[in-house]
DNA sequence: CTATAATGTTAGAATAGTCTAACAAAAATT
DNA sequence: AATTTTTGTTAGACTATTCTAACATTATAG
């Protein structure tokens, strides 16, 4: 498979965990490639079948294609885990290089970071590193936006790894794990102010608050 | 620069050192490319003014080519090194995946490796990393082919990464850093005799005796 | 110093991945 | 329901890299 078919599944499984449908429209938004480019690496993944294509109809991964785009987010994962966790590298730095380095052949290469980091479930954005089927675990997490006021809950994805965000998240000093209490939401615009862990208090934009994603304390 | 255009430089500058000329028939074997294609590409190389080219004649590196393909194989050099001591690879198995790894658009990445390595001078068979100006220091090593009997060296380097060889070397027990002391030379295949550390003694044929590259103790 | 062999070059075609322009179907709007 | 907008498709062209076939030059060997 290429580097080129490779970045069509991943694109592909990742809009449909998003969404309910995915369009060859919102594939070639995704990917920056238009539209009739797209149409056409559809089909040669469909003649692969990859992908299940029917003119005019969504488009949806074989449970062939689910299991290469699972395997290559897995690589993914594994190596924006191992640029952070052994060569220094913050969670917003890791994304671009791991792009690239998810298309290495070389089993072993991954074999060795995966045990190097004792088997880790999730990546450094708390999303989960896929099996080594391709299988990815469905994490339900609450967004913090839906929390009510008095709640706690615990830091344990983001929604977006957009750089922008994630530089936020490190400047207020928000990690994931950590303990959030909402204390209050403003009504007129959402916005929250948390605890974090019983020490310091920010406030977040409904925007932040969409983007972090929690577990309720009991 | 796109990746075949980094691999033909990398070729050419490999090739510069071995021989006085290089050919495009050289580099048409030494990529296994066919030399109508070699050809096309080292003109276009020529037009980026990264090869110096003139119909019939040797193919040159400019200084700028020189550089680049320095640059290159300064990568190469340092993922090889960290896939040694890092990620506990043998020196056998790291050449395939650097040639992958040695691509990535990334400084920051090898600077952060150069630094996690302690800023190495040589890669895990003996070869100079080049400096972050692309340039390679010069080891005027000899061949341990080339020792007389009763001569003690320090072995430095190899003069193969074949897979095959560097296995052979593995099994021979020998490692870079050995002392190595010629005890006899076979007049009719040049085969030797050796001591190594002053405790294994071991048989070399004239070809790995070729490949072992040493440098004389006084 | 010619004939042959080796090496190098040109021309033209193939594939992968991309694009634009034009047309077609489906969805949304009035 | 008719019209417009959005989305999807087809056709054809372009670039990068590769190839084969044919031809040209240089080197080698009598």
């Amino acid at each position: 498979m290429t580097l080129t078919e490779e970045n069509y599944l991943k694109a592909l499984f990742h809009l449909s965990l998003e969404n309910e449908e995915v369009s060859v429209l919102d594939l070639s938004k995704s990917l920056n490639i238009k539209m009739p480019t797209v149409n056409s690496m559809v089909k040669k993944l469909s003649s692969k079948e990859l992908i299940s294509y029917e003119k005019y109809k969504p488009l949806t991964l074989t449970q062939g294609g689910k299991r290469a785009a699972g395997l290559i987010i897995r690589k993914h994962r594994l190596v924006e885990m191992f640029l952070v966790e052994h060569l220094g590298f913050g969670w917003d730095e890791v994304h671009e290089i791991a792009e690239q380095i998810e298309h290495i052949k070389s089993q072993r290469f991954f074999d060795r970071i995966d045990q190097l980091l004792d088997f880790p479930k999730v990546d450094p954005h708390g999303s989960p590193i896929p099996d080594i089927n391709g299988e990815v675990a469905i994490q339900n997490y609450k967004k913090l936006e839906e929390c009510l006021e008095g709640q706690q809950a615990t830091f344990m994805s983001v929604g977006s790894s957009q750089d922008s965000f994630l530089k936020l998240i490190d400047k207020l000093n928000l990690k994931l794990g950590d303990k959030i209490k909402v204390l209050e939401i403003q009504d007129f615009d959402k916005t929250m102010r948390v605890l974090v862990n019983n020490n310091s208090e920010q406030t977040l934009s409904q925007l932040v608050a969409t983007n972090i994603l929690v577990k309720l304390n009991v």
